[in-house]
DNA sequence: GAGCACTGC
């Protein structure tokens, strides 16, 4: 990817950028939420519509509400429900894609309310639960909502549930329309407590959503809007980097300096690149051009450097903030102007034909080219530079592809069986994943013996359900409920916890030989899980702090995280009677009770000395990240397949290929059968 | 001898 520019001088560069093309746009206002009193709250778009919405509401056992943010709806209406005595028999629910969301709104509500947060007002989100037996009206993020409704699928404790942010059609929000809607249809048949389910949403793209809930009605809501100007490129951009940097001098040269850009790009290293090459440009600009502060944004990125885009630049210069798509929804930026959009993002693709995960940098949907628009307009007009054509912009996808159609679902499926779903192959989805996909999902809970089909229909084992109590991959799961069989409880509980959170190793590659010498210590022949455990162990005997994580290349951030992560998996492993034992130096058990979770990720050497998966004969190589890769393993097996320029296993652990055998005999039977014909 | 976008239970 070329990603030179430091060479030609700004001025030059700024002539080559394409001159503008005028479009209008609406974009939602700032969001600034100073506590509101009483007459702040009056004063919110949303107050003039409160009678009307709310006679509607009392009729409606479903409806969609589309509202951009900023009109205030998810603040605002559950109040207005409670205070309006609609669905006073249980708790208001109100769900959210992100934690932060969770507890913010569920803080400011509080203080609209002005009671303790988690009284009246509380919320629930993992590790953290903050209601109580008064909460009438609970934030909580979508997952947790998923996780209640395991233990209870008629969701009988809240009597309104309010699923936020529907058109970001996260994972956890797509199978929850299902969950909701069989919910209330249950309840009604039952004659118990009626349940009201409103959607909430930005987009206009609702006649899905409407259909979906039976024709349920759509109200709209005004929100308070500043205009926007976008211009197109006159010419398709072979070189959104290129286009991007010039665009960024190009305003810089011509704007105040108290005007702000966003950048939007696709990942660390490209953000990383752009930014030395922003601020090497920036030190040769002709006298009188204003200062530049140029500011990476990804979410790797610890969060004090994270922090710095909050705070104003001085007087004199300007802030460009470089950042992936982190920026288009979890982190919100006030002040800013200008927003420069390459159309590019980097995400998860799934390629039916080889059934596997890529991550590629690819064309960004409309709907996510207006939300990256709607940043420049939060607090004053605005204006967006779109580096691609409109004819281009019109050939986009209306909607980023929902994630349930992108991903691996063993998961899902698991959670649907332990919801007593009657038939998960035909559960009513809004948008139905591909059906292999369904069916690869069950096959992998069958291998892992959590599944049994009984006349025609699938259930789940006592282990499957079990297994479902996990917030794991199932196959993670499952080693933890095999584990008293080895007993290694202990070790295998901090190893998946581990592995449940963005790696703990910290590898800046500048100092890679540091790291080296520094982290030999830490290493097990035995493979990358046996590694990361001694790192572990070694942070637990000195009682590990910040400082012993800087000096031995540990992210104590996610170390932090596995803690809590691990603290959770034990406490359900105590109430399931799991008994926690440690394997001590018998490393050989652990290695042994991984291989019951990995046994199809498994891999041979191969006398030329390649390796190629057990599966499906794959050629495949050990990632160069990993503790073995200058080691010759006859057999292995690994947590995943990366997809870059060769197919690579990462984490992988030292096996005996019996143990392969032991764990799922069926399976290689089937396998060796296949083989020989 | 390579390189991981973003969430969440």
């Amino acid at each position: 990817m070329p990603r030179d520019g430091s060479s030609l001088p700004p001025a030059k560069r700024a002539k080559l950028a394409p001159p503008p093309r005028r479009a209008m746009l609406l974009a939602p206002p700032g969001t600034k939420r100073p506590p509101a009193p009483e007459s702040q709250r009056r004063s919110l778009p949303i107050f003039q519509a409160r009678g009307p919405l709310l006679s509607q509401l009392r009729s409606l056992d479903s409806a969609v509400l589309i509202g951009e943010t900023g009109s205030g709806k998810t603040t605002q209406i559950p109040q207005y429900l409670y205070e309006a005595g609609i669905g006073c028999q249980g708790i208001i629910a109100v769900t959210q894609p992100r934690r932060v969301a969770a507890i913010s709104l569920a803080t400011r509500v509080s203080e609209e309310k002005k009671t303790e947060l988690g009284k009246l007002v509380g919320y629930t989100v993992r590790f953290e639960d903050l209601s109580s037996e008064e909460t009438r009206i609970k934030f909580l993020t979508d997952g947790m909502l998923l996780r209640e409704a395991i233990g209870d699928p008629l969701l009988r404790k809240y009597s309104v549930i309010i699923l936020d942010e529907a058109h970001e059609r996260t994972i956890h929000t797509d199978v929850l329309f299902g969950v909701v809607k069989a919910a209330l249809r249950k309840r009604k048949d039952l004659g118990k407590l009626p349940l009201r389910v409103i959607i909430m949403s930005a987009t206009m793209d609702v006649d899905q959503f409407s259909q979906y809930f039976n024709g349920a009605p759509v109200l709209y809501l005004e929100g308070r809007q500043h205009p926007i100007q976008i211009f197109y490129t006159k010419q398709s951009q072979s070189d959104y980097l290129h286009a991007a940097l010039v665009s960024v001098f190009q305003i810089h040269q011509e704007a105040p300096s108290s005007q702000d850009i966003l950048v939007f790009l696709t990942g660390q290293e490209e953000i990383e690149a752009m930014s030395k090459t922003c601020r090497d440009i920036a030190k040769h600009l002709p006298d009188g051009c204003p200062h530049m502060l140029v500011m990476p944004l990804y979410a790797s990125l610890p969060y004090s450097q994270q922090l710095r885009v909050f705070q104003a630049a001085p007087t004199g210069c300007r802030k460009v903030i470089l950042s992936t798509n982190i920026a288009e929804t979890s982190v919100t930026i006030a002040g800013i102007k200008y927003v420069v959009d390459t159309g590019m993002v980097k995400a998860k693709k799934y390629s039916p034909e080889s059934g596997l995960e890529v991550l590629a940098v690819q064309r960004i949907s409309k709907a996510q080219g207006w939300q990256r628009t709607g940043r420049a307009g939060r607090e004053d007009s605005g204006i967006c530079y779109r580096l691609y054509t409109e004819e281009e912009f019109e050939k986009f996808d209306k909607m980023t592809i929902p994630e349930i159609q992108r991903c691996n679902l063993a998961s899902v499926m698991l959670q649907l069986l332990a919801l007593r779903i009657p038939n998960v192959l035909t559960f009513d989805f809004m948008s139905k994943p591909a059906p292999d996909a369904m069916e690869a999902a069950i096959e992998q809970l069958d291998l892992l013996g959590a599944v049994d089909r009984k006349e025609n229909q699938l259930i789940l084992t006592p282990l499957g359900r079990k297994m479902a109590a996990f917030p794991l991959e199932p196959k993670f799961s499952k080693t933890i409920l095999l584990s008293p069989k080895y007993h290694c409880t202990e070790e295998i509980l901090t190893i998946v916890s581990l592995l449940s959170v963005d790696s703990i190793l910290y590898n800046p590659p500048s100092r890679r030989d540091e790291v080296q010498a520094v982290r030999k210590k830490f290493i097990s022949s035995e493979g990358d899980h046996l590694t990361l455990l001694n790192v572990y162990r070694a942070f637990r005997n000195v009682s590990g702090n910040k400082e012993w994580c800087k000096e031995n290349f540990v992210n104590n951030r996610n170390m932090m995280l596995a803690l809590d992560v691990r603290a959770q998996l034990r406490d359900i492993c105590l109430k399931l009677s799991v008994p926690v034992e440690s394997a001590r130096s018998e490393t050989g058990n652990i290695r042994r009770c991984l291989a019951h979770s990995l046994f199809m990720n498994a891999a041979e050497l191969q006398p030329d000395g390649t390796y190629t998966t057990v599966d499906s004969h794959q050629l495949v190589a050990i990632h160069p990240s990993s503790v073995l890769f200058h080691c010759k393993p006859a057999c292995v097996t690994y947590n995943e397949l990366l997809h870059t320029n060769k197919c690579y296993m990462r984490d992988l652990c030292v096996v005996d290929a019996d143990w392969l055998y032991d764990a799922a005999p069926d399976y290689f039977r089937r396998k060796l059968r296949a083989a020989k014909n």
